[in-house]
DNA sequence: ACCGGCCTTAATCAAACGTTTAATTAATGG
DNA sequence: CCATTAATTAAACGTTTGATTAAGGCCGGT
């Protein structure tokens, strides 16, 4: 009688993940300068070379940490919105819930190593190095223009202008709470927790509506005006 | 007759500053780790021991990279706070753009490398590590806690973590707008310039106004429904 | 003229860096 | 069972890193 087969592939599969999350750990931690393929080879527990071999280079590393965990969120984000527009027009409300919960989310995911990738994602997304620009442009940027699409179906008074900023302060607000630098709780004397991943969504959301909608009739005050 | 004396201290000072614009650029550019001792003093026309001699370390000539700019900033912000209090309490929209104009104007100033240092404030006001750290509650925290306790007596229903985060959220929209990654541009199609400063601050302003009193109503309901 | 304190220099150090190589081991398919 | 492929290893490559050293130039004061 015959076992059940296993894939058997023992060897390679742990080697490959367990570079991506070291050099997540690495990347987020030290930044794509300070970081070292030696330390993350080692904090993975493999030779060296490894990650040479699968990864070719430290640009191409970087690159692979961003597309894996970029796929999560953004497949996430993406079938919200089909699900939303699907019965006409959604709220405010729910439309940068789901924009913004997914990010927070996977930032709060410490099982998975949640907390990393989110001081990762928060470094490179403000930073104007080419490298960082070249992988937003590729990872982050569609699903960029298709919600930014979205918040002037909900909200028609806003200008495009207002829309493209609206959303960046939105998705700096989730990042700004993902990335757990410690400060807010030094500076609430342990009061902000911020490990309450639905107050958190709460906050971010009614924070961003809030400030969308100034937004939306600033300029709509001054078209009346200026027409 | 004696000529009016100067300080005489041509030499020095040239070689020093030289120093720490050139170290702003590439800390900026390319983080702590990316950045190299060597191009920072060729960039600043200096043989490479100068950087030592004046700054000891690479660690030091960050935080003295930082030093002096948050001193211009929050100079401005003590100040501006001073007279906002003298005649009582003034409005959010005031207090606000009291605490966020230095921070953007100066990112604004092109002339005085202004877009460096704001892209460096940016990198590490997200950052967890703790050199990042360390700098933050050194010379930002002061500011800061000073700031929420001014944002808690201007809109008293704001709960001292709701303060917390809305001070937080404020400078993170603030950095995301100095921060020019031209991906904005991008999205927008060159329709937002961020260049125009009022605009930017009006901008910022109004969101994050907005935005506070949010998450000070949503504190009031919590509270009545609770108590 | 000479001294003493800044400023500046070229040369040098050990350590760490990213990357490549050649050789070895383990699994797969005919 | 042998040939092929994939995974892994130790070692080394040349370069760059942060930091230190010793030597000398400049300049005002005496």
């Amino acid at each position: 009688m015959s076992q059940a087969r296993e894939p058997v592939q023992i060897r390679q599969t742990d080697s490959r993940t367990a570079i991506l999350e070291s050099a997540e750990r690495a990347f987020a931690d030290q930044g794509f300068g300070g970081a070292s393929i030696r330390a993350i080879a080692r904090e993975a527990g493999v030779n060296q070379a490894m990650v040479h071999y699968y990864y070719q280079n430290k640009d191409q590393l970087f690159r692979s940490v961003v597309a894996r965990r970029s796929g999560q969120v953004n497949d996430r984000r993406n079938d919200a919105l089909d699900a939303l527009f699907q019965d006409g027009i959604p709220g405010l409300e729910e439309l940068m819930e789901a924009l913004l919960r997914p990010t927070i989310e996977i930032g709060h995911d410490d099982a998975h190593g949640g907390p990393a990738y989110a001081r990762l994602i928060v470094a490179f997304n403000n930073a104007a190095d080419e490298r960082s620009q070249n992988v937003a442009k590729e990872y982050y940027d569609p699903i960029a223009r298709r919600s930014i699409d979205a918040m002037r179906r909900v909200v028609p008074a806003l200008g495009k202008a207002e829309a493209v900023r609206s959303y960046l302060f939105a998705i700096s607000l989730a990042l700004s709470l993902m990335a757990k630098t410690g400060r807010a709780a030094r500076l609430s004397d342990g009061l902000c927790d911020d490990s309450d991943t639905e107050e958190t969504v709460a906050n971010a959301v009614a924070f961003a509506c809030a400030g969308i909608r100034a937004l939306a009739n600033k300029n709509n005050i001054q078209n009346r005006q200026s027409g």
